[in-house]
DNA sequence: ACAGTTGGTAAGTGTTGACTTACCGTAAGG
DNA sequence: CCTTACGGTAAGTCAACACTTACCAACTGT
């Protein structure tokens, strides 16, 4: 129900490429900001954006907070994804053959 | 490649409105438009929009335009999502297990 | 040919949201 | 303690973009 966040949440270039970044595994704020165009804040605005989408999850490490992917919005997505997928197909192909049978009758 | 395209397309509450309406077969534009709070040309930029993320593809009838879910695009989202999956799962599963121990330890 | 329907495009506007700098809280180490 | 490292939050700015109205092009039927 809550793909829509998590859609919303990935569209955002930057925001990919700090969700991009914890696929290797968790990793610091400060890391994650290191390399990437724009400041240390930012990071932390789309990290909280990340976490209430259910993207990511983070703990505590001393004065560090390591962030690390959470399954649970990706699930919600690709069960989305998987139900639109399914169907969409089986559309498809239903209009690619009357597409074809028109081209025939020419 | 374009899975960027595809999500930022879908990240629009609108857009996904329209592309969801696509799910139960091809539709006009102005089938589609009609129950929509917007505009027949809102709709209209929406649906570029859509075709150019490769998630939509249409086919003339008369003077109207049948629009129809292309799977092109749907499927990159579904390939990236996956490769994300597992690897996201596995990693996540390690971080439950570090937080696990840490807690027996006390 | 003309009138009516359908839909794409242009131009302008308002709002959202991604970014910045500045600031504050908190944990570790001397 | 006092300092240093690390991150979250506040406030303000600027551009992107979703929407509107107005207009135009194309096909259909009478």
């Amino acid at each position: 129900m809550t793909y829509q966040k998590a859609l919303e949440c990935l569209s955002d270039p930057t925001r990919r490429s700090v969700f991009e970044k914890l696929r290797s595994g968790p990793k610091s704020v400060g890391v994650l900001a290191k390399g990437l165009p724009v400041s240390r804040p930012a990071v932390s605005q789309h990290l909280k954006a990340l976490k209430e989408a259910g993207l990511v999850t983070d703990r505590a490490d001393g004065t560090r907070r390591i962030y690390y992917i959470d399954p649970h919005g990706l699930g919600e997505m690709r069960r989305w994804l998987d139900g639109f997928w399914d169907e969409a197909l089986a559309a498809f192909k239903d209009q690619a053959e009357l597409v074809n049978q028109a081209h025939r009758k020419k």
